[in-house]
DNA sequence: AACCAGGGAAGAT
DNA sequence: ATCTTCCATGGT
């Protein structure tokens, strides 16, 4: 059993990233203790890593444990940068302050872009939630973790891509997956165990190139892309003009009478780049 | 019952 | 290249 301070830069907003993370059922928290088990592979082993908030919004603390002295250190690099302890969320607030959606940011302030914990994890819980809305893709994205996947430690591990890409489409529509859906994710699952798609070289990869290469994957269309790029690799200038929750979002907020056209959504969003990715996280928690 | 949901592929211009 | 249309499934 080892532990470890962590002290990380103001504002962030621990509670915030506990309401997130609470909306999906598979992930192991508790908002009582600020604590968050987090499923994690490294070196080709499950490890439970537990964070836990013992700071405040201003003088952020955390508590980061795990069992397995021997992988300390790597689950220390993979945690601090999930969790984006080294990114300055302050010049985030002040580039937003004289844009049109500053209202937004001072009631969201100190609220990071959190990493999904995996990126092949975070490609499965894109194609399972394309199109379909967040309570029955969480319904899904649960059912296929618990059928497919591994508990240790009392936490879900996602099944593996060598796991997936040996499933028969049929297997998944008995979970109430659609033929297409259940296709995009084995099909790609098998991509990426044949080494035609490698996840392990996009990180070094500008968000242009990945765009490129990903897109060209039958199931993997600009939305999953973008949403890949900011949620599993914490790319900070994404705007997923498809997206259904932004399009309500901005609605919301500019008071319009239908849906915004993409057009529009440029003209919104003029002032808000190099941090696009910072307006959408925010723009979602403004109608949750 | 009809429309929607944090899209994407295939077909038609 | 850009725009329609169809696809599947459960929720509301």
């Amino acid at each position: 059993m080892w532990m470890e301070i962590i002290r990380c830069k103001g504002p962030y907003n621990f509670d915030s990233v506990l309401d997130r993370l609470s909306m999906d059922p598979i992930i192991s928290l508790s908002k009582s203790e600020k604590t968050i088990n987090v499923p994690l592979h490294i070196e080709d082993m499950p490890h439970v890593i537990t964070v836990k908030a013992i700071g405040t919004i201003d003088k952020p603390v955390f508590e980061v444990s795990g069992k397995d002295e021997k992988v300390k250190k790597a689950a220390l690099k993979r945690i601090n940068s999930i969790f984006r302890w080294d990114f300055s969320l302050e010049d985030v607030a002040i580039h937003f302050q004289k844009t049109n959606i500053a209202k937004i940011f001072e009631q969201h302030k100190g609220t990071p872009i959190v990493l999904e914990f995996d990126l092949y994890n975070c490609l499965v819980k894109c194609i399972i939630h394309q199109q379909l809305n967040l309570a029955f893709a969480h319904t899904l994205t649960t059912r296929f973790v618990k059928r497919y996947g591994y508990e240790g430690e009392g936490v879900w591990f996602y099944p593996k891509p060598e796991v997936v890409a040996g499933l028969q489409y049929d297997e998944l529509r008995e979970l109430q997956f659609s033929r297409r859906k259940a296709e995009y994710l084995i099909d790609t699952s098998k991509l990426i165990v044949e080494g035609i798609v490698n996840f392990d070289e996009l990180a070094q990869q500008s968000d242009e190139e990945i765009m490129k290469s990903l897109i060209k994957v039958r199931g993997i269309g600009p939305w999953t892309v973008q949403s890949l790029l900011l949620s599993g690799l914490g790319r900070p200038n994404l705007f997923p003009k498809a997206d259904i929750g932004i399009q309500r979002a901005i609605q919301k907020h500019f008071n319009l009478e239908k849906k915004p056209s993409h057009d529009e959504m440029d003209q919104y969003s003029e002032q808000w780049s190099p941090y696009l990715s910072y307006a959408t996280l925010y723009l979602w928690r403004s109608i949750e």
